[in-house]
DNA sequence: ATATATTTTTAGATGATTCTAAATTATATT
DNA sequence: AATATAATTTAGAATCATCTAAAAATATAT
């Protein structure tokens, strides 16, 4: 069993790890939770001996079969949550991350389960990133930055990179939401801004910035 | 700002002193929260200080105002949850004191009050617990134990003192809910039991400790 | 290949919450 | 009022999660 703590790195060990993947190193992981490399190193020789991650001295850490399981029921629930919030309480999307990292560490399989059916299985978060079923199985679809398309190519919004409020908002302003067309219209090399069309009306600019953290899917 | 732990003693000691107007003693406490005695001495002395409860060495402690608000504030998010949980997902009500525990400590203001909306601002739990508003103010209804009525009765149940599972799934068995008519059939003397009809029709025998535990309002 | 910079780990301390055991205070009984 | 019993508090220790400062290991750059 892990304590709210170790979870929260857990989780964020899995997300720097891309999955579980890749290896993790001791200060990538002070800087996402905000603590101190040597609160860290401490923390991961706990992890490593409740079987979550794998540590070698000096080499980071890697997730294990266990430590994925973990880490993608806190994700599973952190997203299920989120869809609650925005679906059936009317949060808008900028608003619901802090409290979902509160309620992913409640403590009750017959909750989540029916929370899941509750909302009709949702399939991705309010982010548009894929919810992990009871099993711990996520499907990810084939998505790439909006700024790495072509002139003159169309696509979908299907998620964000940053779920940052400011972030977020912005995108309320430009009118950009997930399921939305995009088209681009102009790319400026020096700065990798662009002007793009949303919904066959609006056109807005957009810096490099924002066009890094908006997923898309070319149709 | 109050931790988890520190919620938990104000929330116990809250209900212990039947609204914040009686003295509590540290054994009292220490029985309620299942911790020793040595433990709840340290946690009132820091509760004290934090001016949630007056406590005067050895005289055990007081709530006061402000520890009464705060009190109100987790046993509103307490009982809203609980509503959340038996009317939207299904829950029975011997399933939801333990999910609701860990839920009334969710801290985000907007939540709450987004859920009340939901819910249709409910007034009372699934236990016949009464929910305080915005502003904490609590209206109980005059209710008295079933076992106090006379022979011949009519009452309806409103709510329920002890919340265990055991009790309520005992209560399921008998054909007992909130709501339902009661009228007082038989009364022994020798062990308090009596003989009571639910709904006009089923005729059950319950326990002087069955009695005790159910709260009616007289017709 | 060696010096320098960076990263990581360890040592030692702190605050929160809990405990056991011992000491103290209050209460109840004769 | 004296004593026995019960309740309460304090002292000292353990665990968890954190930190700063210092030491050790690794990586980088000439």
């Amino acid at each position: 069993m892990l304590s709210l703590v170790e979870e929260n790195y857990l989780k964020a060990i899995y997300h720097l790890s891309e999955g579980g993947q890749a290896q993790v190193s001791t200060n990538a992981i002070a800087d996402a939770i905000h603590t101190k490399p040597a609160s860290v190193s401490d923390m991961i020789q706990k992890l490593d001996r409740k079987r979550v991650i794998q540590y070698t001295k000096y080499q980071g850490v890697k997730v294990t079969k266990e430590g994925k399981e973990a880490a993608l029921k806190v994700i599973r629930k952190h997203r299920l949550w989120e869809v609650f919030l925005v679906e059936q309480l009317n949060f808008n999307w900028d608003e619901v991350h802090d409290v979902a990292e509160q309620l992913e560490h409640i403590k009750s399989p017959l909750l989540i389960e029916r929370l899941d059916a509750f909302l009709g299985h949702p399939k991705v978060d309010p982010h548009g990133d894929p919810i992990p079923d009871a099993q711990g199985v996520i499907n990810t679809k084939p998505q790439k930055p909006l700024h790495q398309l072509d002139l003159g190519a169309e696509a979908i919004i299907r998620a964000v990179k940053d779920s940052s409020p400011a972030f977020l908002r912005h995108l309320d302003k430009l009118g950009a939401y997930l399921g939305a067309g995009v088209k681009i219209l102009e790319k400026e090399e020096f700065d990798n801004s662009m002007q793009i069309q949303i919904d066959q009306s609006t056109v807005v600019f957009i810096s490099n910035e924002v066009g890094q953290n908006i997923l898309v899917q070319e149709n």
